[in-house]
DNA sequence: CAGCCGTGGCC
DNA sequence: TGGCCAAGGCT
């Protein structure tokens, strides 16, 4: 079949303004892929840089990372947010060092099964590291196909299956080029069609975009609640754990009690890292990173 | 499925 | 200044 005007105008745009990624290159490992893709879930591309470099230097494969305690991995994860993806990262490594012999599988379910992979990062380890056919939607490709198709601007909370059969229909038959178009569609939502100030000028697909051609009306469904952060659980889990991977061993509750002045909530905090698996109570009444006390 | 899970930068 | 946003996943 005959490729969509929209796709290949994404195509010849991406060979002119692709960003020039580590993970990207061509020497990058599929394992490369997989961290930053967990890395990049809900942290931006510059934050991400730094970190990758200094992760793959440490833990150049599964294998390696899976022969560290857990709680180096979350050390190391430092303040990208979301610290359980640094535990999810190592349970990883663990599984594909024991069930896949240290090779990333490349069959998609097999990658699904992985913890910390869903319906996003799977098509993606498949899509980018192996060259795949696979419709990959991220919240990069949503906003464009809801402006480009939908002629709406702003993407409400939609279903992973409703994303896919809106997107499913654009993927170019050919492997190696769905991959590329792929990466490329996102790469536009990232560059170009942005959340903020999409720069409508510069859009390679402009001639091709509904919401454009309507004149760009504003957003009209529901309202995304805010999501907030100061006061909350999250923020309490934040500093009690950088108390942690700041130290260099076990600390006593004394440290971690001057991080939050309200008891209750700090008690409920601490507990929920320790369900999460992020923190170790030891039996001196103590607290570590996971596997810390091992390790010593 | 709605709510939860960190952090920092930007307008 | 502060709400919004950044390559989601899990329960």
């Amino acid at each position: 079949m005959s490729t969509l005007p929209f796709v290949a105008h994404v195509l010849d745009w991406y060979d002119e303004n692709a960003r020039d990624l580590p993970w990207r290159t061509a020497d990058a490992s599929p394992w490369g892929v997989l961290v930053s893709e967990i890395m990049l879930q809900q942290t931006p591309v510059s934050r991400v840089l730094p970190a990758w470099q200094a992760w793959m230097s440490r833990w150049p494969t599964p294998t390696a990372m899976a022969a560290d305690e857990p709680g180096e991995a979350v050390r190391m994860w430092g303040r990208l947010g979301y610290p359980r993806r640094a535990l999810r990262l190592h349970e990883c490594a663990v599984a594909i060092t024991t069930r896949h012999d240290g090779e990333l599988p490349t069959d998609l379910d097999a990658l699904l099964a992985l913890p910390g992979v869903g319906a996003y990062t799977a098509r993606a380890i498949a899509s980018f590291a192996y060259g795949q056919r696979h419709a990959v939607v991220d919240t990069n490709v949503r906003r464009v196909l809801s402006r480009v198709v939908t002629g709406v601007a702003d993407t409400a909370p939609g279903s992973a299956a409703r994303d896919l059969a809106l997107a499913e229909p654009l993927v170019p038959d050919d492997p190696a080029v769905a991959a590329k178009y792929a990466v490329a569609v996102m790469e536009l939502g990232a560059l170009v069609c942005t959340a903020r100030a999409p720069r409508c000028a510069d859009c390679p697909v402009v001639d091709d975009c509904a919401w454009f051609r309507a004149g760009k009306p504003a957003y009209d469904g529901p309202a995304k609640r805010p999501q907030g952060y100061a006061g909350t659980d999250r923020q309490v889990r934040g500093r009690l754990l950088a108390v942690l991977r700041d130290a260099t061993g076990p600390v006593p509750q004394g440290a971690l009690d001057v991080v939050w002045n309200e008891p209750v909530q700090r008690a409920r905090a601490l507990d929920g890292l320790v369900a999460d698996g992020l923190v170790d109570p030891l039996p001196d009444g103590t607290y570590a990173l996971p596997g810390a006390a091992r390790a010593n």
